[in-house]
RNA sequence: CGGGAUGUAGCGUAGUCCGGUUAUCGCGCCUGCUUUGGGAGCAGGAGGUCGCAGGUUCGAAUCCUGCCAUCCCGACCA
């Protein structure tokens, strides 16, 4: 591809509305423009790169045997209807004004509307469906360019399988046709799973990319064993010290103290994991006219609840609300505690740190008292033990190997056992080999393509710009040539073009005129193709070509007549 | 949806508090000459509903009201 005839606005200022590094190089390499909040034009450099991307998804997919479709963005109201989903999606979903159709924000539904008149018998079974397709969702707060837009493309695929073990293998295929796919489009990943405890193995796992931008709290373990969402993440702490000394408790007054904070400098006290933090919490009822029910949570002063955690325990469990609190527990926030509690239905439940804890502090249920000496074990009959703390960085991992760190990443894939959800909501069946009907059991995969590229460049960029590599790369080689107009320099560089494509490599041949060589090297290093070769008349003397390696930035100087020799040296394909 | 910021030429911006000639500067663009190994020089030139609408005023980029757009933080989502 010639430059010149090729259509790449460089920038060479950083745009007003871009912030994180991939986004900015996006715009500024020429890749993508914005159109409206996120949505992107994708021009042709950009195209490049996730068309590239895609034909490595694609030769994964078609490896573990999958068939490769394109369904409509278009769907009808009715069919999202039918799984709940037209509600439950809410305003994420886009709606089409003058006609009862939906752009899709994915396409569990219409695959599965497919497979149910076709996938009828158990001799149907198993099949991988995919397609690589824009999906439409009305993100709320779209950001970091195509890292979260509202219209994107994005390889989602679905299995259908007969049996339990069946969707198990199913699955399995997927985990490694992803581990290939990443692996060849160069990202550093690693997986966590929806549960707290090691890495993969469960029913949904989160193929992630460790990059500053990202919008996943994560936590990795510094030798590389354990990864986890922080929402589930767990780590070995050590227990609060039992110390049997049976003191009663004891009633004191704590004239507004509301805080951990105020308590443990009121008690003038710096450790604060005998201060038991409690909050109240509220399941409600599922069905009309029951009590809805309440759960005490008790965790050590410096620690915090984690709410995902609960919510794993106690579906549905939301905070009370401010005014909720004198009703239910007989004090407001910042006086309640596990001892005295007003509704004696609450349920009490204490992180596994406070196990059987003895001479804690917590509200006493009366405003501005707290309570002392209180022992779980002897003054909250009842009671329930249960990892509910927030992991915080720098501690253990479970098996005390390795320390923790808290990181930021972005998830590029997501592969998840769906089981009979959308197959029994479409009454999708089909008869086993007994004759008996049975459910079609389902698994899902996405993959977003622009988010690897974004992803990428998060990992692989400096000062100067991009900085490609391997398969996703959008040319091997880009070819510069620093001529004047068009001279024998020139001439030069397009017959080495010539030679280039006719050997098989993809070039990208900057041959502007009266362009000086400034700006060509400041456009080389932004676009950030691996490899730069340079024809010039100071080379040509010596009947040399420069070859500049862009990661590393070393320049070498090879004989013209050499030049293939040494080629593969540079490229690795 | 809550909080914050911004909106001036293709891009990046000054001016806005404190209203007053022809709206600033850089880059880019066009013409000519010169120049050519890390975003060239000189000369000339084109390009603007100052986000939109209303209001105040003799006079509004500037003050007031409403709206819209983009970005950031949070909530939500996954």
């Amino acid at each position: 591809m010639k430059f010149s005839q090729y259509f790449i606005p460089t920038l060479k200022e950083v745009p007003s509305d871009s912030v994180i590094p991939s986004h900015i190089l996006m715009v500024r390499s020429g890749m993508i423009r914005l159109l409206t909040a996120g949505v992107y034009s994708y021009l042709p450099l950009g195209l490049r790169v996730f068309k590239k991307i895609e034909k490595v998804v694609r030769e994964e997919m078609d490896a573990i045997g999958a068939n490769e479709f394109l369904l409509p963005g278009l769907s009808p109201n009715e069919l999202w209807a039918e799984t709940g989903r037209l509600e439950a999606y809410g305003d994420d979903i886009f709606r089409i004004k003058n006609r009862e159709l939906v752009l899709a924000p994915t396409h569990e539904e219409v695959f599965t509307s497919i497979a149910k008149p076709n996938l009828i018998s158990y001799k149907n079974l198993p099949q991988i469906w995919y397609q690589i397709q824009t999906k439409f969702r009305n993100e709320p707060r779209p950001r970091g360019g195509v890292l979260r837009g509202r219209q994107f493309t994005m390889k989602d695929a679905y299995s259908f399988d007969a049996t339990w073990e069946g969707l198990d293998s199913s699955y399995q295929k997927h985990a490694e046709a992803y581990r290939n796919i990443f692996t060849r489009c160069g990202l550093k990943f690693f997986t966590v799973t929806a549960f707290s405890g090691a890495m993969g193995g469960s029913d949904s796992e989160e193929f992630m990319v460790e990059a500053d931008s990202g919008e996943d709290t994560v936590i990795l373990s510094i030798d590389g064993s354990y990864a986890s969402n922080l929402e589930v993440a767990a780590s070995y702490i050590k227990k609060v010290e039992r110390r049997n000394s049976d003191l009663p408790y004891e009633v004191f007054p704590t004239p507004n103290i509301k805080s951990i904070d105020e308590l443990a400098s009121f008690l003038a006290i710096t450790d604060k994991s005998r201060l038991a933090k409690s909050r109240l919490f509220v399941v409600p009822s599922k069905t009309e006219g029951s009590k809805d029910c309440y759960v005490l949570t008790l965790v050590c002063g410096d620690d915090e609840v984690n709410e995902t955690k609960l919510m794993n325990i106690y579906a549905g469990i939301r905070p009370g609300r401010p005014e909720e609190l004198m009703e239910i527990a007989g004090a407001d926030a910042g006086s309640i505690g596990p001892v005295n509690f007003r509704n004696k239905d609450v349920f009490i439940i204490a992180d596994k740190r406070l196990e059987e804890a003895d001479e804690l502090v917590s509200g006493a249920c009366k405003n501005d008292h707290h309570i002392k000496n209180i022992d779980l074990k002897r003054d909250v009959p009842g009671i329930r033990y249960e990892d509910i703390r927030i992991v915080k960085e720098g501690e253990l991992s479970i098996d005390k190997k390795s320390a923790l760190r808290m990181t930021k990443a972005i998830e590029v894939g997501h592969i998840f056992k769906l089981g009979t959800k959308y197959t029994e909501a479409l009454n999708a069946k089909y008869l086993d080999e007994n004759g008996k009907e049975n459910v079609i059991i389902m698994g899902s995969y996405g993959i977003g393509i622009e988010r690897i590229a974004a992803s990428f460049i998060e990992q692989n960029h400096d000062n100067d710009g991009i900085i490609w590599d391997g398969e996703i790369s959008p040319f091997d080689i880009h070819l510069i040539s620093i001529n004047k107009k068009d001279d024998i320099v020139k001439t030069a560089a397009e017959k080495l073009y010539d030679e280039l494509n006719v050997k098989g490599f993809e070039v990208l041949f900057d041959d502007r005129d009266d362009i000086s060589p400034g700006i060509k090297f400041k456009d080389a290093d932004l676009i950030g193709i691996p490899l730069q070769l340079v024809v010039s008349e100071k080379n040509m003397k010596n009947d040399e070509i420069e070859v500049k390696t862009r990661r590393t930035g070393i320049r070498d100087k090879v004989k013209s007549t050499d030049i293939f020799n040494r080629l593969p040296n540079y490229i690795k394909k």
